[in-house]
DNA sequence: GTCTATAATTTGATAGAC
DNA sequence: GTCTATCAAATTATAGAC
């Protein structure tokens, strides 16, 4: 029997530190050697992981919106708008951070198009949870409207750095 | 009498030039020698008008608000709401720009202070001039909630590519 | 897988001539 | 005001040894 190895998991570690600072702030405002330092590697190792940035900065939004998808599936649509609410707001009592997507949508022209889709590609699968045909579900249309509060709920707790301004600005949801 | 100077405004052309960088793809996704490039200068020459890029954007961001809130001001508070919406539909039809301070805000955490004061400077005005205590006006929470919905509609009808996807977002609006 | 070394480019910024 | 020339630093990325 092989012994179990212990890896090292880099790739992950690497994911953890860009998803970190795109949410802090974007995608422009990381560079490879600050990754590489961070998870203890040279710069040139990042890219034996991720060839280019772009490739990790896609990696990174698809591993984020899988996760967050995770998630609300295994919610009754009834509650999903509540889970989002609560993964949003914990998102901001982590360090202040924003939801990945609505970072990179708001750089997203600038953005390499494989990046953008994934961005894309979060958003369809939330407002397809959100408005599923089942007992609890909203329409499309009210979906939009409690994803783009609760994107500029959080931004404007990280403006007053305030969590207070994200749950008064969402009262009214749910 | 002195013959009127057929001024160049570089310092104007500069900060609009800037704006739109911004308001597309962010604070780090602009160099100096773009902006020169762009306006028909040398970038040597744009550190004559602004001595850093800090100055530069907290002079963009400063403007923006000022002209922002001039609008509001000169309407009464019963129809700010609407004119608010008004100006984020039509940034988004400007070639899908976003809002300059909303832009900033989800890239503060990595942004000189001063840059991040003036994207706090205008949030404060916005919800002050839509919670004035006059007839029309809603309360400070109702505003923050506005301004949410407001901010992350713009950002969705980016990702959509569509202003339909701001429309309906804010529906519920006024 | 991880490293050293390095290339090629871009960046924000300065000095100084005109 | 605008330029040329230049700098030091940082960036993404590659080649090749171990």
């Amino acid at each position: 029997m092989a012994r179990p190895r212990l890896k090292s998991n880099n790739a992950g570690k690497l994911m953890d530190a860009a998803e970190r600072h795109i949410r802090q702030s974007g995608y422009n405002a990381f560079s490879f050697r600050e990754l590489a330092k961070e998870v203890g590697i040279k710069s040139s190792s990042v890219h034996y992981y991720f060839p280019t940035k772009v490739d990790l900065g896609a990696a990174v939004a698809r591993r984020y919106t899988d996760r967050f998808v995770a998630v609300l599936q295994e919610k009754s649509p009834s509650v999903r708008i509540q889970a989002c609410k609560k993964a949003f707001r914990e998102a901001y009592l982590t360090d202040g951070q924003m939801c990945l997507c609505g970072v990179l949508a708001s750089e997203s022209a600038a953005l390499p198009e494989v990046v953008a889709l994934e961005v894309r590609r979060f958003f369809d699968l939330c407002l397809g949870l959100l408005s599923e045909r089942k007992e609890g579900a909203v329409t499309r249309k009210e979906a939009l409207g409690i994803m783009a509060k609760l994107e500029g709920a959080l931004l404007l707790a990280r403006v007053y750095g305030a969590v207070q301004a994200f749950d008064e600005a969402t009262r009214s949801l749910q």
